[in-house]
DNA sequence: AGCACGATCTGA
DNA sequence: CAGATCGTGCTA
């Protein structure tokens, strides 16, 4: 399938999030396939958006944000956790899409093996899936559109009957504008 | 140089 | 509902 392109991410942060959902993300960790359909994002739109890591302006952490889209922005927080972001629209516009939610595709068996706790709910949530991928600080600043080692490619249509746009979760401390935005999209599973 | 805290997850 | 656990960024 069609590795997504530079031009896919150089959009509306809000309309990306939403245009990611359907997609596969992949990861090659030695060599063997870890993917899912990404089912949940969000969209940090900036320096106007309180919530944003980049609202402070640029620092070495966030740095990657500000750079070309179609890069990884990953980031470590709580002590322990990863997050998985893909920059998005011009260079020095500081926006991105956090991944909170994939569906398991390929490499389940191994995906199980890496996380700690077994089970079907494998990778919703931002930092499990980061763990169940393998994906860490190493993949800081990753090009995304090389196709290679990891990408997001084109997979299934989504109707739009099925996505829900929602606030952003744990964000509480933004302002209220931007606590209340609905600007994270996850398609509703039954 | 010190310190408060976080785009979370888990288990009690 | 608290604990895990540490890099980051703000203050001095």
């Amino acid at each position: 399938m069609a590795v997504l392109t530079r031009n896919f991410y150089l959009r509306d942060t809000v309309k990306v999030a939403r245009a990611l959902l359907g997609t596969k993300l992949v990861h090659l960790a030695n060599g063997s396939e870890l993917s899912g359909m990404i089912v949940e994002t969000e969209a940090y739109c900036g320096q106007k958006d309180s919530a944003c890591h980049a609202h402070r302006g640029k620092t070495p952490r966030n740095a990657v944000m500000f750079g070309q889209p179609g890069h990884a922005y990953i980031y470590f927080t709580y002590g322990l956790h990863y997050m998985l972001n893909l920059v998005t629209e011009e260079k020095d516009q500081p926006c991105a899409v956090l991944i909170r939610g994939v569906v398991p595709l390929a490499g389940i068996e191994e995906m199980e093996t890496r996380r700690r706790k077994k089970g079907a709910e494998l990778t919703n949530g931002p930092a499990k899936l980061c763990q169940a991928l393998g994906i860490d600080k190493f993949l800081n600043g990753w090009d995304l559109t090389l196709g290679s080692k990891l990408w997001v490619e084109e997979y299934k249509t989504i109707p739009a009957k099925l996505i829900v746009a929602t606030p952003r979760i744990g964000i509480d401390y933004a302002q209220k504008e931007h606590r209340e935005a609905l600007w994270r999209f996850a398609v509703e599973m039954h």
